[in-house]
DNA sequence: ACAATACCGTTGTATTTACAACAGAATGGA
DNA sequence: TCCATTCTGTTGTAAATACAACGGTATTGT
């Protein structure tokens, strides 16, 4: 675990925390981590969680199949983002997603009982982390409030380019790459593959936007 | 604001706290209250807020209109619940939705600095409440990925099936009522009405599910 | 009590989307 | 390098949805 720690200092998680404390803190939490092969489920809907876990190397995506293998793609995990932090609450049941690594990954398990019950001035950064997780989880909530603004277009065309436009201002730049092919992109937003690529050679002619592979442009 | 600390006490967020704490920590927090009529606007898309709220009467809509007066609602907020959560985080950006009052409301206003920063110990119960607007929070992401769940789904019968399960389970009961009116329940699937009130009318020939209006009741 | 307004279901038509199939390009392994 | 596999764009057709319009029924306010 030790290897991480350097990657965790610069997570919103522990942001103002230096790696010793780190290292102090994740004896102290008890955490564990977890080593995935693209592929590998990392959760599975239907079971229950308790941890709150953050991605240390690798790419999550936090998925569902229905029974005819329809997939739906409920977002992106890229590192150093937390992901679970739906499930910490007691009583909130259990996982109503699956989770996949979508490259080979590592990724850390926290207690989340401990980190909050523990009095917080055991450590000196106990509070730092605790006022942190707030955050964190608070932005992971507007990320998913994002979400359902473009899932609430009601065409093709406008979902994508909901979606292109909040990608370009994020990475703030017209230029910008996304985390999906187009398979996974049409998951994502719950739109057909095929009628999504012919919209995008659409707005390509019309001269709205262009691309390659996965870097886009916005015009 | 004396006279909705009983209705506090019964909420997730003070759950575990006697009404004189509450009463304590309200100035404490410095607590302030807002009455609104229905169709006010609680807040506004695109200003910011700093303020976690609390609805301790009434009713409101997380909701948005584009330039053509298509509406979306986002989320229905019922007594004891909080709503602006996803903006606690510093650097959060501004509202991208409209909370509107749907009914004669009174809505609570805490400074979130207040209560994260404040040392715990202060009060008593500071740490208690601390834990449950984390619980909270939690929660309310779990119901926006449940929200997305039903978004996800591709056609207008599974997007109604998905939430009326939902309903079904959440008030534990086969029959059950929902805070919805047919153009608002459309508006919150992001589905055409007429096509929606058809689909119902279907379901029923069916067998699958009856209803009057905001009544439903799963076969 | 009555008028005005809002709500709901229904229908028909135009538009959009889903689905299936395919070919060329890119990618990855042996 | 070559073969198999995956990825992408394109097309045509079937199916689903959006939109507009309407009448009947509640609801609201005066």
């Amino acid at each position: 675990m030790k290897e991480y720690v350097s990657i965790l200092k610069k997570t919103k998680l522990f942001a103002g925390v230096g790696e010793e404390e780190i290292s102090a803190m994740l004896s102290c939490l008890s955490a564990r981590m977890q080593i995935y092969k693209k592929g590998d489920y990392v959760l599975r809907q239907g079971t229950h969680l308790s941890d709150i876990t953050i991605l240390v190397a690798g790419a999550l995506h936090i998925q569902k199949d229905d029974y005819w293998g329809n997939r739906s793609i409920l977002g992106h995990i890229g590192v150093g983002e937390i992901f679970g932090e739906a499930y910490v609450a007691p009583e909130s049941g259990v996982l109503i997603n699956d989770v996949v690594a979508i490259e080979d990954s590592a990724v850390i398990f926290f207690d989340v009982k401990k980190i909050i019950t523990t009095c917080p001035s055991a450590c000196q950064f106990h509070t730092r982390v605790v006022q942190n997780m707030f955050f964190t989880i608070s932005e992971k909530n507007k990320k998913l409030v994002q979400k359902l603004d473009h899932m609430s277009k009601r065409s093709t065309r406008e979902k994508l380019l909901s979606y292109l436009s909040e990608e370009a201002q994020k990475q703030n730049s017209s230029t910008f790459t996304i985390p999906f092919n187009r398979q996974q992109l049409a998951d994502f937003l719950s739109i057909d593959r095929s009628a999504m690529s012919n919209e995008l050679s659409k707005m390509r002619k019309e001269g709205l936007l262009d691309f390659e592979k996965n870097c886009f442009r916005l015009l």
